[in-house]
DNA sequence: TGTTACATTAGATATATTCCAAATAGTTCA
DNA sequence: TGAACTATTTGGAATATATCTAATGTAACA
C-alpha cells in the first residue's frame, strides 16, 4: 500500500491528507470486499479510536466526489464503497446483498440520439443473481 | 390501462388483487417517471385515503419479488420504482438523482469463467451524468 | 361455515445518513 | 512569527427511509 500515492491523489483533488481521511482511503485500498460506511467507521477505529461517524461520512463523500472512491447503492441496504483501482463491474447478490467484483470488459455506449442533451459521465454494468455462497445454500434445500 | 391485464399478472404470481395492490400497480403503469415509495403512497391516497404506508411498502416488495416491478437504488436517496413494461436501461442524474429511461439495447454478458458458480438473473446497465435539466443549469452559471 | 392463509393498519422501531455549531488543526503571507 | 483564513473534525441531534408488530379484516375453500 503506497502512502505517497495516496497523498498525491489527495493533493490532485485539492483534499488535505488528514489522518482520518487517509485511514479511510488506506482501508478501502487493501480491502477486497465492499464495506459499508459502518464497516469502514468500525475498521478505522478498531486500533485506536480516532474518527467520528460524521467524519467518516464526510470523507467518504469527499472521496466519491473526487472520483477516488465508488459508491454502490444496494436496494434496502446500506451503500457499499470501494476504491477505484482496476476497472470492474459489480455483481449484487439478491439474497445477501453482498457486492462482488466482476472482471472488466467494454460496454457499448448508447446511440447519442438516445441520450439527447444529457451529459454522460460513466456507464456501469450491474449483474444480479445469487453469489456462490447463496447459490450453494439454495440448492441444498 | 388494462384492468384485466393487471389482474392476470397478479394471479400468475399468486398475488391477490386487492384495491391497494392494484392501485400501486396501476399508478406505476401509467407513470412515466420513476417515483419513490413516498410518491406512490401519496399518489394512491390522493383521491381517497385508503392505503397505509406499511401496505404500500409491502405491496412494492411483493411486486418486485414477483418480477412485475423494478426497484432502482440511488445513492443517498430513496429507492425508485417502475413497472417492468418495455425493457430499458436507466440514466441517473448525479445532481438531482432523477432516474430516466434509456432506449434498450443488448448488453454482452460476461464470460462464464468470470462468474464462476454465481447464478446470473439479470444484467442492468446504468448511465450516470447530468440530466437535460441539470446540464442546462450547469452551463448557464 | 369454519378454518386457514393472505392482507391491511397505525404506530412504534430500526437503520442509515446528514446537519449543526463549536472546537481544532493546517496554511498563507505580511 | 503570528494573525487571519480555511479546511476539518467532533458528538449529538435531527432527518429520512424502511421495516416490524400485533390486532384486525378479508377472501378461499374443504
Amino acid at each position: 500500500m503506497d502512502v505517497a500515492a495516496i497523498k498525491r491523489s489527495f493533493e490532485g483533488s485539492g483534499l488535505r491528507c488528514t489522518p482520518q481521511r487517509y485511514a479511510v482511503m488506506a482501508f478501502l485500498m487493501d480491502c477486497n470486499r465492499h464495506p459499508t460506511a459502518a464497516d469502514i467507521f468500525e475498521a478505522v477505529n478498531r486500533v485506536d479510536p480516532r474518527s467520528s461517524r460524521a467524519t467518516t461520512y464526510n470523507n467518504l463523500r469527499d472521496l466519491v466526489e473526487a472520483g477516488l472512491v465508488r459508491e454502490v447503492a444496494v436496494e434496502g441496504r446500506a451503500a457499499r464503497f470501494d476504491a477505484k483501482g482496476m476497472r470492474h463491474h459489480h455483481f449484487i447478490c439478491d439474497r445477501c446483498g453482498n457486492v462482488e467484483d466482476v472482471e472488466w470488459y467494454d460496454v457499448p455506449r448508447p446511440r447519442s440520439r438516445a441520450l439527447g442533451k444529457r451529459v454522460l459521465r460513466e456507464c456501469e454494468l450491474i449483474f444480479r443473481g445469487l453469489c456462490t455462497k447463496c447459490a450453494g445454500r439454495t440448492l441444498s434445500r
